[in-house]
RNA sequence: GGGCGAUUAGCUCAGUGGUUAGAGCGCUCGCUUCACACGCGAGAGGUCCAAGGUUCAAGUCCUUGAUCGCCCACCA
């Protein structure tokens, strides 16, 4: 049955095939009761709303090698997926589309938003799922798993209630992050800080009862609206005849006293601060010491509110220029310094943050940080790449109060009721009849919802069914595994092992590979906001997103961020299609071998034909099948520790380079005479070989690329049932194949080959015409290894013949390379170049010259020879010896030619 | 203000103290060779940012500096 496939590969319609069947035939469904050691991996939930942008493909990717391979290798594996809900960002894009059809959230109220948002997630959260689909990632969609979904609310609230009970969850008024564009508190870590140019505005501040004023610096004058203080160093002689003297705010004339505060900096502006309790984290500790009142003189928008007297109902910005003209009229701005500043602005929708003292819900880190310090410390969780710890153990050691809860309505709600009588909050993870304390049945929710991190944090567990002790929990937790980018080390990864251990007492996974982050070519983080992202799908639907994998992979070199590079996709595009045309060879050839009558193409599907390649001839293994078998199980072997160390680039170059190099280039040039040979017993033994080499290297290749494999496998002869190629095994890296022998004979005669074809391009000799050559062999092994690879030699080598002569060749009538090996000699009529022949000549000299010369310097150091080791030093004198032959070597060819066109001249 | 990373071929990047520092792209030359021009063959191209130091031996380890980038940080 003639295969016809087409000459170029086109991914389209083949990725599209494969991953709608995948995903159908639940291919890759994990069991619990499968054999085999496990493997469990959870997904970095992306935005339920969003889309997938070039991240998220590097994670995947990332997950689905390790799966693939660990699956091929027989581990019981589960890759879950899922989403997360994604509080504010998924209610800011409701709010916005709302907002689009003219309409106000809050005219809707809470319960029918809610509906609107789930409506959304309907509609919109399966993007993000069907993009994963097409990528064909081998994950469990049986299992797939939402953070709002009933299933892993009732983790989140049995956590909630259990911190609370463990009074590890307390309520409290401070000061937080509050976003005026989100309408809610942020916590530390999702605030940015930006340096901006600012100023520093220098406002005067009467002295009640005297003509004296003290003059304050700020950097927000608006803020004034709400001082109930000034304050000043304790010790600072310039102003402390003033401590306890009243000043009379400017504008909104009202007594406040100068109070003495170690917080402040003498050596900053005047040395005087104006105290805001309400806006700043630090006037906030000073009004507590001081016993200040707080007046916030802004609205949940950061309009000014009616506190701010004339200036309410103005937005911050305009309120801050009104104060300042105001008081530069009244005469009391002194000066408008130049000032740089870190603004904290919310990252999610880069809006500046206003610290505001609000009342907010609050976990105490402290207890869980310190024994997911030690876990890491004693290696339980092993943080990779290993400079990462020193970020997290710094982090952990510092770690503040997090700020749970926020103003918004798509999220967990807070399980906590309020009493309309005695006011105590009863915590509990059923809606309550009535008040814990006084029995009372006025009771209202608390309103706020919690930051979705919280749910975040507790995903390897809250997936696998925890709080129930389910067969999944049993079996795949703790996971093995985490892959994600280290951006996102304290948002969750630093806080899923704080949680884990407090509620399974075990670790939630064994490592964190934490990779690169993909940037754009100016080396910003792709984002699809500001439109410097890539979008993965239309990259896939371009390039086919084997080679997108690929190009990945072979980029996630740990330690430095990557940036993607369409030139890069290309070659690898070029590599999907290489293996497309080895295929097509094969299959090719693959008829030839049926028509031939020997064997039927099922006898090729047989398991024996595969392991026990390579197929001996009268006994005897060709060495060109021992090489390809002995280079495959040594790139079976690389790609294994590669992966091991999460060395995704270098696996990825040790497969491009074996299918290539080794397996393109060498073995399928050399073998192809062999496929066609009257010698029927020797022709089917190289073609078991050619089949058993090439389905092993699809093997090889699939986790990287397995779209492309999966289509190629199943047009190779298969075992009957065979359902894919996720679920064959992986290549072993069978130790006893490797076989250095053969290896060393076929690198002689790839450098005869090379020597003879790099003569004949120097000379720029006619393609078709094929040159007698010379060989003088260094050795009878040599020789013997030279006869017996004759006729390839001759072929790949385009040469007409090979005799074995006597030194030395006439280098005037021909060109000559040389090894330690051998010298090749091909005499030709038209005329050697002589001069260029010269220059190269020189130019060689050179080097070995100067490689000689640091080689006996060295060798003559009486230390280095007492020191180094001793295969070090040998080794220098091998070489060394073979240097100098070969200078010898070139320098009588080059003294002949010197010598030749200086008489000729 | 602290901390981290990077600097290697024209470009994008690998490189595990040891014998001639590699890849892909690009470049030059030659090829419609019956798997592949998304290809084949042959080449050119590198004071490994700088200066010191450790070592028998440094692209690799240490120190300092330069340039670029990132993270953390409540000086108004």
């Amino acid at each position: 049955m003639p295969r016809e496939i087409p000459k170029a590969y086109e991914p389209q319609q083949i990725e599209q095939r494969w991953a709608k069947r995948w995903a159908e035939e639940k291919l890759f469904r994990a069991d619990v009761n499968a054999p085999g050691p496990v493997f469990s991996i959870v997904i970095p939930p992306p935005n339920v709303t969003g889309s997938l942008h070039i991240g998220h493909m590097l994670d995947h990717t990332e997950i689905d090698i390790l799966t693939r391979w660990r699956r091929m290798q027989g581990y019981n594996t589960l890759y879950l997926p899922g989403t997360d809900h994604a509080g504010i960002s998924t209610q800011r894009v409701v709010v916005r589309q709302l907002a689009a059809q003219g309409i106000n959230y809050r005219d809707l109220g809470r319960e029918a938003f809610e509906a609107k948002v789930w409506e959304w997630k309907k509609e919109s959260g399966g993007t993000i799922t069907s993009q994963m689909l097409q990528l064909g990632e081998s994950c469990d969609w049986t299992r797939e798993r939402f953070t709002l979904s009933p299933e892993l609310s009732r983790a989140v609230t049995e956590v909630f209630v259990r911190l609370y009970e463990d009074g590890l969850i307390y309520r409290g008024h401070y000061i937080v992050n509050w976003c005026p564009q989100c309408r809610t508190a942020i916590s530390d870590l999702e605030t940015v800080h930006e340096e901006r140019q600012g100023h520093l505005w220098h406002i005067r501040y009467p002295i009640v009862g005297t003509n004296e004023h003290v003059v304050v610096a700020t950097t927000r004058p608006e803020t004034m609206l709400g001082d109930t203080a000034v304050a000043v160093h304790p010790s600072d002689v310039r102003y402390q005849h003033l401590i306890g003297k009243m000043v009379l705010l400017p504008l909104v004339n009202r007594e406040i006293p100068i109070v003495d505060d170690f917080v402040v900096d003498r050596e900053f502006g005047t040395g005087a601060v104006k105290v805001t309790p309400s806006h700043d984290p630090n006037d906030f500790e000073i009004g507590r010491r001081h016993n200040l009142p707080e007046i916030d003189v802004m609205t949940d928008d950061a309009k000014m509110s009616a506190a701010a007297g004339p200036y309410a109902g103005l937005d911050r910005f305009e309120a801050r220029k009104r104060v300042v003209a105001d008081l530069e009229a009244a005469g009391l701005l002194e000066k408008i310094a130049d000032h740089t500043h870190a603004v904290g602005t919310c990252d999610r929708c880069g809006t500046i943050i206003e610290p505001r003292a609000s009342t907010q819900w609050f976990v105490k880190m402290k207890p869980l940080a310190e024994p997911a310090i030690a876990a890491v410390e004693r290696g339980d969780v092993e943080l990779l790449p290993d400079n990462r710890r020193a970020e997290y153990f710094e982090w952990m050691r510092n770690i503040r109060d997090w700020c749970i809860s926020r103003q918004l309505w798509w999220g967990h709600r807070i399980p906590a009721w309020h009493c309309g009588d005695c006011k105590k909050i009863t915590v509990s993870r059923k809606t309550p009849a009535s008040c814990a304390k006084c029995g009372s049945v006025k009771l209202t929710q608390d309103p706020d919802v919690l930051e979705t991190w919280f749910s975040s944090a507790l995903w390897p567990f809250s997936t696998m069914g925890w709080p129930d002790d389910t067969p999944d929990y049993r079996k795949y937790y703790p996971t093995t595994l985490l892959v994600t980018a280290y951006d996102i080390l304290f948002f969750w990864v630093a806080r899923m092992i704080m949680m884990g251990l407090k509620f399974t007492g075990q670790v939630p996974f064994r490592q964190v590979w934490m990779h690169s982050i993909v940037r754009n070519a100016e080396g910003q983080k792709m984002s699809k906001s500001k439109g410097t992202g890539i979008d993965p799908v239309e990259f896939n639907e371009k390039f086919g997103t084997d080679a997108m994998r690929f190009t990945l992979a072979s980029m996630a070199a740990p330690g430095t961020d990557i940036v993607l590079s369409e030139e890069r996709i290309l070659s690898y595009r070029a590599f999907a299609n290489k293996i497309w045309n080895a295929a097509r060879f094969v299959f090719m050839n693959l008829d030839k071998y049926e028509t031939a009558g020997g064997e039927t193409l099922e006898a090729l599907a047989a398991p024996e034909v595969r392991s026990a390649a390579p197929h001996a001839v009268n006994g005897q293994v060709a060495l060109v099948d021992r090489w390809i078998f002995s280079r495959l199980a040594r790139a079976t072997a690389q790609v294994n520790d590669a992966l091991e160390h999460f060395r995704f680039h270098e696996a990825a170059h040790v497969v491009y380079h074996f299918f290539w190099g080794d397996f393109c280039d060498w073995y399928i040039e050399w073998v192809k005479p062999e496929l066609t040979s009257a010698d029927r017993p020797k022709a089917a033994a190289t073609w078991k070989n050619l089949f058993a080499a090439f389905e092993s290297a699809l093997r090889l290749l699939h986790p990287f690329m397995p779209f492309l494999t999966e289509e190629l496998w199943h047009q190779l002869p298969q075992p009957e049932g065979a359902r894919s190629i996720a679920l064959d095994r992986f290549p072993e890296p069978h130790a006893e194949r490797i076989d250095a022998a053969a290896e060393e004979q076929i690198v002689l005669v790839q450098e005869i080959i090379t020597a003879a074809r790099n003569i004949r391009a120097e000379m720029k000799a006619d393609q078709k015409a094929k040159l007698p050559a010379q060989i003088a062999a260094a050795s009878t092994q040599v020789q013997s290894t030279i006869e017996g690879s004759l006729d390839t030699i001759l072929r790949l080598a385009n040469i007409s013949s090979l005799s074995f002569a006597a030194l030395p060749f006439d280098s005037t009538k021909g060109n000559i390379r040389s090894t330690k090996d051998f010298e090749l000699f091909i005499a030709f009529e038209a005329g050697l170049d002589i001069p260029a022949e010269v220059a190269r000549l020189r130019k060689e000299l050179e080097r070995l010259a100067k490689d000689i010369a640091s080689k006996q310097q060295r060798l003559e150091d009486q230390t280095f020879r007492s020191r180094a080791p001793e295969h070090i030093v040998q080794g220098l004198e091998t070489t060394l010896a073979e240097r100098q032959a070969e200078f010898a070597k070139l320098s009588e060819r080059l003294a002949q030619l010197e010598k030749n066109s200086g008489a000729s001249a």
